[in-house]
This record gives structure tokens, C-alpha cells and sequence, in this order.
DNA sequence: TTCATGATTTGACCTCGATCAAGGTCGGAG
DNA sequence: CTCCGACCTTGATCGAGGTCAAATCATGAA
């Protein structure tokens, strides 16, 4: 989609510049080891948009962090009800240390590239290396929480808050990876398939439809082609959501 | 509950014995040391069924293991809709280091027995002993698992899956806990009322109600009383969850 | 340009689970 | 023992969202 802003943003740190493990401060002599001893793992993939990375079940031999791109992880039934449970935005991770098979289907809903890290050294990297497995761990605390929030909108909101909120994070992920103003009118434009958001909110394309165009209608979207979205009001927005006020979605 | 089994699995350490730090080896001496550190800023806490152990929003200075008992984490809008989103059995962990204040309402749904650790020398003990937060990392990975398999409950299956679903997620940790032979006829006490699973499923508790009753007339469950149920055919039951066969839940 | 393909919208209809409303069961307090 | 309140079951009805079908819109290949 909008990978040129990105690229743009963060164009002068052109390798592995979205690697967790670079997320926290550390003197700048054990950064320079620890760099190099990473160099010498990592390696980069690029996928194009709709093409999946890993099946789950499939043998999984590295690690990996997005650097550009959209990717999903979802889970599908054996008759194909499908549901999406991640969603990684660059700088996300991929893989699980301590697990050789995937557990999900990855798949690149954008055009991706991703940074792999071969497994075994990575693992035996994180045991020397403390504040790698330290940063993981925030990382996937917040994972959970955004797991959370997500299994509420699952089990209790209705389509219309559904697909409020989905927007609402869409919107807010975006504007804190393009350093927005904050209360502007947002725009952007949206990096899924009315399918995938199906997937993500346990709904059927069909209801996604209807209930942006309801939105659209109420005023608190516009839209321009099929994907384009301004914001208005992004404070009417969070009303419909069904969310108290302020509240922080990680997703 | 039933700690009976644990204790006799670790009955050399009559203390604290479920607390996650403890479920890597290390050598007897560092082992020794590191539980006479956390000695020090260990307390229990009991709670009898149907309180809360904290409110979402409320400050949490301490980090927590189950002992005995089942804690429940969840989530509830301004409206009163809520879903839960942990269960919590012996030897699952509580509060998130790095955080203040609780994210989720934590309730004892029947009596319950936890070991605290206050969480600021709880967390300096992690920055000196990288295994604690290595533990705690393999951990959250199987709590994200477990969401995640929790998220394809919510979005996509029926509400006789979900319920055939909860049941086999139950019974397989009982079963667990309490070492059972595999296949055998289980048997086991629902450990929650029927509002607290419909919280769990994303249902209301009436739809659960009517679904125990109709697996129970399909004969996949046999019900003593509203809570002791006997499991038959424990691959008939899976049969129902509408995942394929052998399934790895890790709620 | 035309055609083909995939994404999206819209309509008609139906079903599953929610809602509203009684009853039933059971254990503990008096 | 009886009464009360918490928990559970069952029935009747309704509606949000699913299903099926068809039309529209884009976009790129030929």
C-alpha cells in the first residue's frame, strides 16, 4: 500500500532498522557487538501482496520482525471458517523462539519484507544477550493485551462497533507510525480487504459492506474509492466504538 | 482445588511451590539463593469464591502465582457487556511487571489461594536472574497462544462448539492436574456458573444453558446435579469443538 | 477498446442466538 | 422444618447478522 512514507520516514537507518532488539538502550559498545553478531544471522525476505509466508504446521526456521509491509496470522477450520488473530504492522515480530512450527498461517496482505533472524543462533544470541529476551517479553505483553481487547471486541460488540473500532485502530496505528498531529482530520487509506476485515472481527464481507456504508452514511466516515477513508471526527468515531473514552489499543 | 498432585510432585519444596520461577533447573546453589531472595518479598493471599482480588484501573503493587483455586481476568464495558479474557488455574501467573495499575477485573470464582510477590523487588530479582524473565516469557507465549485459540472461539464457531470447547478445555487441564490415565472416562466439577462461562464464550447464559442441556441429551455429556459432568467418549466431545483432532489448547 | 477477474455493494430471505418472562432446584439461615 | 436467595432451566418471540444471489466497479491483460 503506503510502504513509501514508511521507507521514506526511517531512510537513513537503510538495514534492520526495525529490529526489536534495537528498542532499548544499551551502551554503545555492546550495541556494536551485539549488531554485528546479528548481522551475521539475519538475512532479508520480501513477499508480494496476497502471497503467504509460512503455513501453519510448516517447519519454521527463523525469526523475523516486519519492516515494511502488512502481514496477518489467522487460523482457518477445517470446513474454512477463517479468523484472523494478528495483525503486524513494521517493527512487529514474527515467530516464536522455542517452537519449530509455525502455529499460523502468515500471510502478506501488503507487499512485505521482513528481516529473518536463523533461529538457532538467535535463540542461543538471546541467552547471552538478556535484554533481547527482556524486550520480547514487553513485546508480547503487549501482544496479549492487544489479544484482549481484541477478544472483546470479538465476543461482545456489535458488527457497527466492530467496525468502528477496527477503523479506530487502523487509524491510530497509522497516525502514530506517520507522527501525525494528533486531532487533525485523519486520513488514510485502508490496508485490507473487506474479507480480511471480516476475518478480523468474525464477521462476513457481506455485513463489513453494509456496515461501512452505514457509517459513510452517518457521516462518521468518508470515503473516497473503496479504501480511501477520512476521519472527520475522530472523537465521534471512538463514540461508536463502544470503548470507554481514551481507552489504549496496542493492536 | 486439587494441589494435592503438585505438591506431591515438588513436596521437597513445601513453600511456594508453583511459583513459574521455579520451573527451570538450575544449579542446587543458585537455586537456594534465589529462593531465599524471593523469600523475602513473598506473601499469600486468600480469597473466598466470587470476590474480586482487584479492579481494572486499581493500583497493583504486586505480582502473583495461583496456588489453589481458579481467578478469572475480564473485561466489562460502560454498558455492563463483559467478556473474560484469562482463566486462571494453579500455577498460572497474575499482573504484568511494568505496569501500575491492573488492566483487567481479577475474581475469584472459587476459593482462592495466591503467593504475591511485591513488584518492584520482584522486578529488580528478574534484572538479576534472566531465567525468572525467561520462564515468565515462555509463559506469556502460551498465554498468546491460548488468546489465540480463544480469538477463532469467539469469531467463528457456533455456539454448540464453543461450549463443547469450554468442556474439553476443562477437562483436559483437570486431567492434567490430576495425572489421569489418558483415555479413561473423565469426570470432573464445572468450576464455573453458567453467567461465568457465558462470559467466557461470548454468549448470554441462557444459550449456554440451553446447550449443555441439548449435549447432554445427545449424549456427549452426562450431568450430575447443574456442575459434575462425565465425559463418555472424550473424541465424541471433540468431535464437537469443531477443531481438528488433536488440537493443542493451552488455556 | 474489450474482456476477464477480483473486489465491492446491494437486495431478499432466513437462522441462530439474544431478549424477556416464568418456573424450578437446592443449600443454608433462622 | 420453612423460607430465601442464588443458580439454573425452559418457553415464546424478535432481530442482528448470515446466506445466497445478482449487479456494479476497477484494473490490467490482450
Amino acid at each position: 500500500m503506503n510502504t513509501a512514507v514508511k521507507l521514506s520516514h526511517n531512510d537513513h537507518v537503510p538495514d534492520c532498522r526495525d529490529c526489536p532488539i534495537r528498542h532499548r538502550a544499551v551502551c554503545a559498545r555492546c550495541e556494536a557487538e551485539e549488531l554485528e553478531r546479528l548481522e551475521e544471522i539475519k538475512y532479508y525476505r520480501t513477499y508480494p501482496a496476497g502471497q503467504t509466508v509460512v503455513w501453519a504446521g510448516d517447519r519454521m526456521d527463523f525469526v523475523a520482525s516486519v519492516v515494511s509491509g502488512i502481514a496477518t496470522l489467522s487460523q482457518t477450520m477445517e470446513d474454512g471458517r477463517t479468523q484472523m488473530v494478528g495483525l503486524l504492522l513494521p517493527s512487529d515480530f514474527i515467530g516464536r523462539p522455542g517452537r519449530d512450527d509455525a502455529a499460523y498461517d502468515v500471510t502478506a496482505t501488503t507487499d512485505l519484507i521482513i528481516c529473518c533472524f536463523r533461529k538457532r543462533p538467535f535463540e542461543s544470541l538471546m541467552e547471552k544477550t538478556p535484554h533481547i529476551g527482556q524486550r520480547l517479553l514487553e513485546m508480547t505483553l503487549d501482544e496479549l493485551d492487544a489479544a484482549r481487547e481484541w477478544m472483546l471486541l470479538l465476543g461482545r460488540k456489535t458488527a457497527r462497533e466492530k467496525i468502528a473500532s477496527l477503523i479506530a485502530i487502523i487509524a491510530r496505528r497509522d497516525a502514530s507510525l506517520n507522527l501525525k498531529g494528533k486531532d487533525k482530520s485523519m486520513v488514510f487509506d485502508l490496508p485490507l480487504t473487506r474479507e480480511a476485515m471480516a476475518d478480523y472481527l468474525g464477521l462476513t464481507l457481506e455485513t463489513v459492506s453494509r456496515q461501512i456504508t452505514a457509517l459513510r452514511k452517518d457521516g462518521v466516515i468518508q470515503l473516497e474509492g473503496k479504501r480511501h477513508v477520512t476521519i472527520p471526527d475522530f472523537e465521534r468515531l471512538l463514540g461508536e466504538t463502544g470503548d470507554d473514552s481514551d481507552g489504549g489499543y496496542l493492536v
